[in-house]
DNA sequence: CAACGTTGATAAATCCGTTAATCGGATCAA
DNA sequence: TTGATCCGATTAACGGATTTATCAACGTTG
């Protein structure tokens, strides 16, 4: 059917070798001058001849492919831009490197040493990856390099690498700034099915620790709102509010939702409660009041990760197994000072 | 290295047409016992065998993948959610069907054909393929089905399909909308970079045909408000306003972005300025107010593009190689009466 | 002149799973 | 008894590019 190097071999009247060397580059051992080559590329250029590659990556067990996992690809379209800016970040680095993408569907477990074992993928970027006694299996079974995206590193280490953001110092930046603030009742928001988010868990542990540190504040099951904010349950709360003023979002969606609620409940945004999101996306730009967020270099991580993935395929052993990167925080217009001034009064924010 | 089927095969004592056939049931002619198979497959997971796709998808000159092409991946985080619809409705088809999805980067006209041609695709799903007479030599040559999403079709007909949504009923229906609540004076918006965007443009052509069919408001410069939004240019427009009541935005992103110049500006929306977006996905629940927006079914647009390459991979001629799929409107809170009432003064939104 | 290096090029094995062709033997109808 | 059919299974040829081993011819050098 196509045209195959044969062809052009035989009308060339040349061996095959000889136009997989002039064509490809390949082969050490074999040479053709330059009468030959020319003659070799122009016939090649007159059948259109197109290299079939899957027959070069049978021979030279490569395929310059590499997968990623979504956590939960058939829902992640409701989500934020997060998804969107991790998908650019691996995206690019493959392609200037030469690499092609491919989207791996949730799989069962069994059939996913299949999937990375079928040669198709010489490495994979996996996001969220549980750490689960099956999964570590799992990495230790894997023929190909992992690297995980937005999980924490296992306690023992594994053959893969880990690469996070530092959910902890990141909710503490929006703690502080917060407490500088002059708040000193915060609660902390997620929606009811994250729960089972090892991102999500993090962040709200971290919260706990971070306003028991810098302002005293006991921790409290009513601190914690899981919400399905599809409800109209924001002015309940409000009402029945023992004193909060500002309110830590797990997600910048979640953050979105609740400025729509307490906007709705007839709440003037920041000046009756302030509002923290996280993920610092193009998305905290499209809010009013402009979203304060805590950032997370999502792109950047993706990169990193990407180039780590790159190397451990060229088996190069990486510096770090695993790899936490800071957040920062930053401020726009969903916070100020509370509306009702503490014990303390305001403090002023630089 | 690996396992072969033929390590497996001489593990079993049999030949590798009976472990191909056992284990993949490839082979008609070939026929093993009951016994013979319970044996090859214990081996087989004695072994710890794994098929190479590679050599299979080489034998059989398939791949079951399925590219995908987006017009600018290296930009498209910032862009809305439309994406990520279109994503999940390709994605979800072909995981559905055994297919896997390979993201393809932007690419030079000549190496698309390379990469097309290559036997690693089975066909490709297009975005915003443009119209010149490049592409359509392109679309002549390449060797696998191409279906094209969000692309008007050409005149004379290809092999290709073309799938795209109605931009000019859409658009329609805003006016329309807008006119019953008794706007008369309406402009359009779209972002300054955008003007080479098929899309756009059929959308502001749309808008000039509806509005002086439905308003007899005269086609205008000063209609359209093409502007870099990121700077405050807002203000300046509004205090010239000539008049306008309302905005329709050519997309979702444009329309949040105006929302909060608007009301940065001290407008209050929607009493003040009316505006409707274009593709209404979640995030038209995130602004406030929430946006009233065209419609376009995405996933559905997505999901038909990729069945309908399905099978034109399997030979089957496409009932139509041009589908458009209708716009509905989704009325939410940033579309109300105009403030100063016209002539015949506010009409009731049934 | 023998030894050796270099250039130009080819044949054939290889990657690994699939499949058409074939084969011995048993069964069965005519 | 002959011929046809089916069962169980194998052999060997693919698919298309890469690569090792090998070779002829020619030039150089001591």
């Amino acid at each position: 059917m196509a045209v195959t190097i044969r062809d052009v071999a035989k009308a060339a009247g040349v061996s095959t070798a000889a136009v997989s060397k002039v064509l490809h580059g390949r082969g050490n051992s074999v040479r053709v001058s330059d009468v030959r080559a020319g003659q070799i590329r122009e016939i090649a250029e007159q059948l259109n001849y197109r290299p079939n590659v899957l027959a070069r990556n049978l021979r030279t067990q490569r395929t310059h492919t590499v997968g990623l996992i979504f956590e939960n690809f058939g829902s992640f379209a409701a989500g934020p831009l997060y998804y969107m800016h991790l998908l650019e970040g691996v995206g690019s680095v493959l392609f200037k490197n030469h690499y092609r993408l491919t989207i791996l569907p949730e799989l069962l477990h069994d059939d996913i040493l299949g999937s990375l074992g079928d040669g198709q993928l010489e490495g994979v970027v996996w996001c969220k990856l549980t750490r689960d006694a099956q999964t570590l299996q799992l990495i230790h079974d894997c023929p190909i390099p992992i690297v995980a995206m937005n999980a924490p590193a296992p306690a023992e280490p594994t053959d893969a690498v880990f690469v996070a953001c530092d959910n902890a110092s990141g909710i503490r930046l929006a703690v502080e700034h917060l407490a500088k603030l002059g708040h000193r009742k915060i609660a902390f928001a997620h929606e009811i099915q994250e729960l089972t988010s090892p991102d999500c868990l993090e962040r709200r542990d971290a919260f706990h620790a971070s306003a028991k540190e810098l302002m005293g504040q006991e921790p409290n099951p009513a601190d914690v709102l899981a919400w399905d904010w599809h409800l109209p349950e924001f002015a309940g709360w409000w009402k029945s509010d023992p004193g909060y003023t500002a309110i830590i979002c797990w997600s910048e969606r979640t953050a979105g939702t609740l400025i729509n609620r307490a906007t709705e409940a007839g709440l003037k945004l920041p000046e009756d409660l302030s509002i923290v999101g996280f993920d610092s996306t193009a998305y905290c730009e499209t809010t009013t009041p402009r979203l304060t967020s805590v950032s997370q270099p999502i792109s950047e991580m993706a990169r990193y990760a990407t180039n780590t993935l790159l190397n451990l395929i060229q088996g190069k052993r990486p510096e770090n197994f695993s790899l936490t990167f800071p957040c920062g925080l930053d401020v726009r217009d969903s916070t100020t000072s509370p509306p009702k001034t503490g014990p303390l009064g305001p403090v002023s924010s630089e």
